[in-house]
DNA sequence: ACTCATATTGCAATCGGTTGCAGTTGTGAA
DNA sequence: TTCACAACTGCAACCGATTGCAATATGAGT
């Protein structure tokens, strides 16, 4: 078994107060009986229990971490941001992978359980709802990557997908495309709607037309390569401007396969800056979301409202910004 | 607060060790008040604190995931299957990052502090005796894609990289190369070591010529490109056996960069099969691990030892195969 | 040396469960 | 009806910490 305060104190010769207190800083205890605790836990290679802790404190310093995407590459960076700027701030990650879960209700149950001090849910498949009924239950939640809803009052943090919307359709219209495909990511995702709508509201505006709207079952490669061959054989557009970079990637390859070059007969854009959008093979024009500010932020935010569970819904948005590369035809203005 | 024993007991007018029993399995309640009790709980919403359950029993169901790899896509499939592999078991997976962190062994100190049921470590690029020192402390460990060392003692689940080594060389020679390089991963890896060891064993009863040896300095695109640009300036080979696809990957850019055509003027063997692996920009000729059996059985071992933690180490070997595809030359027996 | 405010200390209750033990209840066999 | 035995129940101690409170020690000011 472990080395307890217990032994620590007998070593020490003080009350166990006492040692609880040289291990929780902000408490009294005179230098000297400090000395002579840490001397003693040193000895002994003591670490207070931090499960005994959070029972007494009622804080676990555990922060659950819910994805439902585990295919999608963006998401190892992601999850190396979350853990890494967890870790730094004192807290643990405890993983809820949701992929192939049928109830994600469970796993409100299961964080309870465990007490986490807080919750992320990294996704933007999952409704509003879900990420509120956390508040609901009083655990402390930011949604990342999600919608913010008047109605749930939900703490959310990612970019402004409406806006980016209209940014693809600008840029598509820039480069002097005429008639264009919509390939998003899932339809039900609240990315999806809102980056689709923007686009369409844009586009109209520009008398840019769109020829086809299709959505990719899921954040994949194959996904994507699905949709865009269903896509290729019934019409015949310019550029497509896709909901993820994966999914534009899966469709590239695709229409490659289909003999068609890239930007000569239709052009890609996709949306992400993924690391491998910048890979030779592909070269992807797309448009980058700061995921690092989007995370980071994040995980500060969640500590905060640790600390502050009162604290009035906030709603985060980071700016997205297109990075050029070789999968659009030059802008007509250069 | 959340709802606890007493209130239910109260509810329920019973004990406490009553609600306790009828929430533990195993234990001797009769059906009267287990429906008693069950119909209080389900009024009040009572869940157990698994904080106070922990501590009482000394296991937390958490079992810590270390890994030190969050570039390479095939970590993505890897978390997913511990994560809900883990979670299928009614296990939480505590994940800890290693990535950026200069001083592993501080690790220890926090899944310790966590009082983890068990650990594994995901990783080929930790020593041997970084996973014993778990050992030592009495925390039950299986080092995932390790390396079995006598003295050690440890628990290992993963691939003979030896033999896997002596496949590539086959390989290579089967398709008539005499003279290729090998770019492996990380110098200091395990097992980047012992599959050049494989390799270069085979080939030099193979009469096959190793004209270059370079690694990558991690498994990244970038590292794979890297160290390929320095090969190819420096050496001509006809084909490359990569210790990762990830680097295989870079490495076929690089080539290709070059004007190198593939399998025409260079030919390719990677090393996991990732799914990137199978897009059409690369289809990738490569070996391929299997990840899904070696991750079930670690699963499987480590829950296995946290209940008999005497259990002697065991070695857990998965056999590799090659995935034809088209990065390498045709077979000479075709 | 004496007071009094302030800093330290230890006691004991508490967090929310589990579990050994002894006492109680219920059952079937005699 | 009685007895032995098994099944069930509750008591109370415990897991390893934290923390309010009262008691004690310290130190500054006079």
């Amino acid at each position: 078994m472990a080395v307890t305060l217990r032994e620590v104190a007998a070593r020490a010769g003080v009350s166990r107060s006492a040692v609880s207190r040289t291990f929780t800083d902000g408490a009294s205890v005179s230098e000297k009986t400090r000395k002579k605790v840490e001397k003693a836990a040193k000895e002994l290679g003591y670490r207070p229990s931090l499960i005994a802790r959070s029972l007494a404190t009622n804080r676990t310093k555990l922060i659950g971490l819910i994805a439902n995407n585990f295919q999608n590459p963006a998401f190892l960076e992601i999850f190396d941001l979350f853990t890494s700027e967890l870790q730094r701030r004192g807290f643990r990650p405890l993983l809820v992978n949701l992929t192939n879960e049928s109830d994600p209700e469970k796993s409100l149950v299961l964080l309870r359980q465990y007490n986490v001090d807080g919750v992320i849910l990294a996704t933007s498949t999952l409704p509003p709802s879900f990420a509120s009924a956390f508040r609901q239950a009083d655990i402390p939640i930011v949604h990342t990557f999600g919608k913010s809803d008047a109605s749930t009052d939900v703490h959310v943090v990612g970019i402004d997908n409406l806006r980016c919307g209209e940014m693809a359709a600008q840029t598509l219209a820039d480069r002097g495309y005429r008639s264009v495909a919509v390939l998003g990511g899932p339809k039900t995702a609240t990315s999806t709607q809102d980056r689709l709508a923007g686009f369409s509201q844009r586009a109209s505006e520009l008398g840019l037309k769109i020829a086809d709207i299709r959505f990719a079952a899921n954040y994949t490669y194959a996904a994507g390569r699905e949709a865009m061959s269903g896509l290729l054989t019934e019409n015949r557009v310019e550029a497509v401007f896709c909901g993820d970079d994966l999914i534009c990637i899966g469709a590239m390859d695709s229409a490659r396969g289909d003999g068609l070059s890239i930007p000569a007969d239709i052009g890609f854009l996709g949306f992400n800056d993924i690391t491998i959008a910048s890979w030779a093979a592909y070269d992807l024009t797309t448009i980058r979301q700061p995921i690092r500010d989007i995370i980071l932020s994040s995980v500060e935010l969640v500590v905060a409202i640790v600390d502050d569970p009162g604290r009035s819904a906030e709603v985060r948005l980071f700016p997205c910004s297109i990075v050029e590369r070789s999968t659009l035809r030059p802008s007509r203005r250069e």
